[in-house]
RNA sequence: GGCGAGGUAGCUCAGCUGGUUAGAGCGUGGGAAUCAUAAUCCCAAGGUCGCGGGUUCAACUCCCGCCCUCGCCA
């Protein structure tokens, strides 16, 4: 924050995210919790404040999908877009409206914008071409053109790489390229697009980021920018081959959409239209107003868009203001490791909603707590119950409860005198450090000091221990639960962005209506005689049962999802010489021993006789054999495996099992044989 | 391969523009307390700050090289 500028108002955005699949706990932890905490904060200042968000719902890969689905692009996004915008409503994230991309609105705001950047003259028309699938009727970006590498021979090379060799490829390079969608042979087709001159915006946007913004910007968001910028921006084209999608707005253009990545962040604007139109007031106030603070929340994959591509659109469209702040976070992994939609690994946010129904603050607490602010985080389902357990319940929930209840006991639920003044000082303390954290999207710091008033709280009860007192100074007593309940209502205020569900619990508890941020600042925040409710508890504890229920989930759901893979790669698999199966020394082994490893749930370490010598080996059948059942049998290793370390302990070989659905079941001889026994 | 971000206590993470004994939470060990969901409070032990050089009176913090992770690009 090199200048301090002051705003009248402020548009905060969310990415939108794309049509064709859930939302999971990345998204949340990235783009979305961040913004709301940021919005709810800013409202309770008394601020104005508009939160934007919206499905983006065109572009290539949802077409590929409700192809695979039998069913129209619409139907599909249709699908995406009622689940997440219900799924973000329950979890709490406030959009002030969560617009769609294929809203006619969209389409004529993005149709417009396109046409401005057209009658300019700032789009350069040029002819390409470019594959084209006679049977699906359409062209083919690269990446759903398959054929065999040049390189290596591998046969099923996407068009712009080989994931078995790894070169980087063109289409053209291809030998016998075949459509991804339809099989058939794609031909070469010319066609005209119209292009972005990104490369004209260079200079001005290394002055504008690397400079204006290299302090108040984020370290990654700027490195990512240089990256960028360093490399050279190059035109890039604004419509595309497509039947889905925005339209291309001139009148002899037929089958050509807008890309998306020039029409979606449009939707950020169309979005805001929408909603003045709703509420009554002029959207340009909030895009075309230097007293406006424009600051978009997404993750780190997003960068270029938010920072570059469409900040150059805006500046070349030449009515808009620029974003302010884009504070892109970092990727949340899960489990150690990535969280990965095609694999299932990932905990998806409608899925958590219903295993803890009416608990959607205690997964945005932990999201925040471990926000991948800097760097990436982690979750895990143990370090959620952690959490909960320690710092929810067991910190801020026992505080307040313990003190409601003490006054509730001893002083009939009314407040018997006013605070002393280092109550006053703590709350101020508090409120300043939350401010300065907030303002510069340090949420784990902004929650860590609320949570730190709730531990002066304990240790206050604990100092001055009014359960003793109540017996022969019961006014000392009294003093002491009016100040903690000063803390409480403080409390009340400061979660309020993070965790608004049981702030409002609180608050009907508290029988206050009064939450506005200023609140903080008044002496004293509940009046001396105000009467309370009879306290509950405001969280509770998740229990061993559950994470384990989690996690088997979790990597059940990944199990369940691997046969199919498997079988597809089988089929897949060349057919090969004896010598290459000569090369494989496989073996009978005896089992001496078995063990947990332990640095890992679904891996065992077992010492393994071949006759001749000892071996250790480590194989991941935790979850379906015990040590003691594997101990004296019979298995099929391969022995001569090159030794590889998993998780710490080198493994001298591999032993085999079958997998089906899910299922692990052990290969071993049908008679007894000595160890070392050789296999073929 | 190029660029960017990161590699800090057992775990999850803070450490601004270089400066006294490198921090927090959890976990571990010990103690206090019993109002509170065996929750709370106090104390302690624990780190070659990825590796190797260099600049400096002084580097986790700056420079160079290397290794590892993640991302973007080709």
């Amino acid at each position: 924050m090199t200048k301090k500028k002051t705003f009248k108002r402020f548009l905060v955005t969310s990415a939108l995210p794309y049509a064709n699949g859930p939302i999971h706990i990345g998204h949340l932890a990235g783009a979305y919790l961040p913004a709301d905490i940021y919005v709810r904060y800013k409202r309770l200042k008394g601020d104005d404040v508009k939160f934007i968000c919206g499905s983006d719902e065109h572009g290539v890969p949802i077409t590929i999908r409700a192809r695979q689905e039998g069913i129209s692009p619409q139907e599909l996004v249709d699908r995406y877009h009622n689940l997440n915008k219900k799924t973000f409503e329950d979890i709490g994230i406030s959009f002030d409206i969560y617009h769609r991309t294929s809203d006619p609105l969209h389409h004529k705001t993005a149709q417009e914008f396109f046409l401005r950047l057209y009658e300019q003259g700032i789009l350069e028309e040029r002819e390409t071409e470019q594959y084209y699938d006679p049977e699906a009727k359409m062209f083919l970006a690269d990446r759903y053109i398959i054929g065999t590498c040049p390189k290596c021979g591998y046969e099923k090379a996407y068009g712009d790489q080989c994931e078995k060799c790894g070169t980087a490829l063109s289409p053209d390079e291809l030998i016998n390229p075949k459509s991804a969608i339809t099989g058939s042979t794609p031909i070469k087709k010319k066609s005209k697009h119209w292009f972005f001159p990104l490369n004209k915006y260079e200079g001005w946007l290394r002055e504008w980021i690397l400079k204006e913004h290299a302090d108040d910007w984020k370290p990654n968001v700027v490195g990512q920018c240089r990256s960028w910028l360093e490399q050279g921006l190059k035109p890039r084209a604004v419509t595309r081959d497509l039947d889905w999608g925005v339209p291309v707005p001139l009148p002899e253009v037929k089958g050509k959409v807008l890309y998306v990545w020039f029409e979606a962040p449009i939707g950020y604007i169309s979005a805001t239209k929408a909603l003045a139109q709703q509420k009554g007031f002029d959207w340009r106030e909030y895009w075309q107003n230097e007293d406006t603070a424009v600051i978009h929340f997404i993750g780190k994959d997003n960068i270029v868009f938010h920072c570059i591509i469409f900040p150059a659109m805006l500046k070349a469209h030449g009515d808009f203001g620029l974003p302010d702040n884009v504070p892109a976070n970092e990727f949340m992994n899960l489990e150690g490791d990535k969280i990965s939609t095609s694999r299932n690994w990932a905990i998806w946010v409608h899925e958590y909603l219903q295993d803890f129904p009416n608990e959607q603050d205690l997964l945005r607490y932990v999201l925040t707590r471990n926000m991948p602010e800097l760097k990436d985080s982690e979750f895990t389902w143990r370090d959620f119950q952690t959490k909960v357990n320690t710092e929810l319940v067991g910190n801020l929930g026992n505080f307040i409860y313990r003190s409601l209840t003490l006054i509730n006991r001893y002083f009939n639920g009314k407040v018997p005198y006013y605070p002393r003044d280092f109550v006053y000082n703590w709350i101020t303390d508090t409120m300043k450090a939350v401010e300065r954290s907030l303002e510069t999207f340090r949420f784990r710091d902004a929650l860590w000091a609320v949570m730190e008033l709730a531990q002066k709280g304990n240790q206050l009860l604990s100092e001055e221990e009014p359960w003793r007192l109540i017996k022969d100074e019961p006014e000392k007593a009294g003093q002491t639960l009016s100040d903690a309940i000063q803390l409480v209502a403080a409390l009340n205020i400061l979660m309020q962005p993070f965790m608004p569900f049981t702030a409002e619990k609180l608050r009907l508890i508290l029988n206050i209506d009064s939450l506005s941020w200023n609140t903080l600042e008044q002496k004293p925040l509940i009046p001396k005689g105000h009467k309370i409710n009879k306290p509950k508890q405001l969280f509770r504890k998740i229990t061993d049962e559950e994470v384990e229920r989690q996690i088997k989930k979790l990597k059940g759901d990944m199990q369940t999802k691997e046969p199919k893979g498997q079988a597809q790669k089988s089929e897949d698999k060349q057919l090969i010489d004896y010598e290459d199966f000569s090369k494989l020394d496989l073996r009978v082994a005896k089992v001496l021993s078995a063990e947990k490893h332990p640095n890992a749930d679904r891996l065992l370490v077992l010492k393994i006789s071949l006759g001749t010598e000892e071996r250790t080996i480590v194989a991941g059948i935790a979850q379906h054999y015990s040590p003691d059942e594997l101990i004296g049998k019979n298995i099929i290793v391969i022995a001569n495996l090159k030794p590889r370390k998993l998780r710490g302990i080198e493994s001298q070989g591999m032993l085999l099992a079958a997998h089906d659905n899910g299922k692990v079941v052990l290969l071993t001889t049908d008679k007894d044989v000595n160890p070392g026994s050789y296999v073929s």
